[in-house]
DNA sequence: CACACGATGCGCT
DNA sequence: GCGCATCGTGTGG
């Protein structure tokens, strides 16, 4: 049999989206399905809360993102183009939105990137709104961050607006980070190595 | 009702 | 770097 489930409390995911975003690394995301537990290292995270490039910029509550609004420690999974999951924790006091989208897992096969992330846990629409604080089905467990394991701070991927924010984190040189940032781990140019290749100006991502 | 498009990932150039 | 799969969602008429 499985250990018992250890969920973090509501009070942990009741906090500032920044400061939950950067206390979930290390944390473990535990998944029961089919007879088995599935979990994760986190590892890859960015902040969402009112901004332009949220689900609930401008705080427009919609159906979709009803549970960015609700209480801290629920789940939100989206669908999104047509065939992927992105999977959140819920953040913030209730009737303040905030989720933090988990978007890279170690320490388990192929959790690199929300939506294989989502793939590889078995997260679907049906986690949606799920409470993660029960410890039954999909909860969240303490997992202390190494020492020596330094946290990243930089821009979010995959969004047109709000990219100076600096609201991405991960935990440096972490198998399961879906991109990295060399200038914001300050890499040293090596002269032994090939130059860097710039990305091309016509990028819109 | 019509329509544009996305918090992505894959395969190919 | 680029095209594209594929459909739910929000917006506007």
């Amino acid at each position: 049999m499985n250990e018992p489930a250890r969920p973090l409390p509501r009070r942990f995911f009741a906090r500032p989206t920044l400061t939950v975003a950067r206390a979930l690394l290390g944390c473990w995301i535990c998944h029961r399905v089919d007879g088995r537990e599935l979990r994760g290292r986190v590892v890859e995270v960015e902040a969402y809360t009112d901004d332009e490039a949220s689900h609930a910029r401008n705080r427009r509550q919609t159906p979709r993102n009803a549970v960015m609004f609700g209480p801290a420690g629920h789940s939100y999974v989206y669908f999104t183009y047509g065939m992927h999951y992105c999977f959140n924790i819920v953040t913030e006091r209730e009737g303040a939105p905030g989720a933090v989208l988990v978007r890279g897992l170690d320490s388990i096969d192929s959790a690199n990137g929300p939506a294989r992330l989502c793939k590889t846990l078995g997260i679907d629409r049906r986690q949606n709104g799920v409470d993660l604080t029960v410890g039954e089905s999909l909860w969240v467990e303490s997992g202390p961050r190494r020492r020596r394991e330094r946290v990243i701070q930089t821009s979010r991927i995959g969004i047109r607006v709000a990219r100076t924010l600096p609201w991405r984190f991960y935990l440096a040189g972490s198998i399961g980070v879906s991109k990295r940032d060399p200038a914001a781990e300050g890499e040293v140019l090596s002269i032994s190595s090939p130059p860097p290749r710039r990305p091309s100006a016509s990028g819109k991502r």
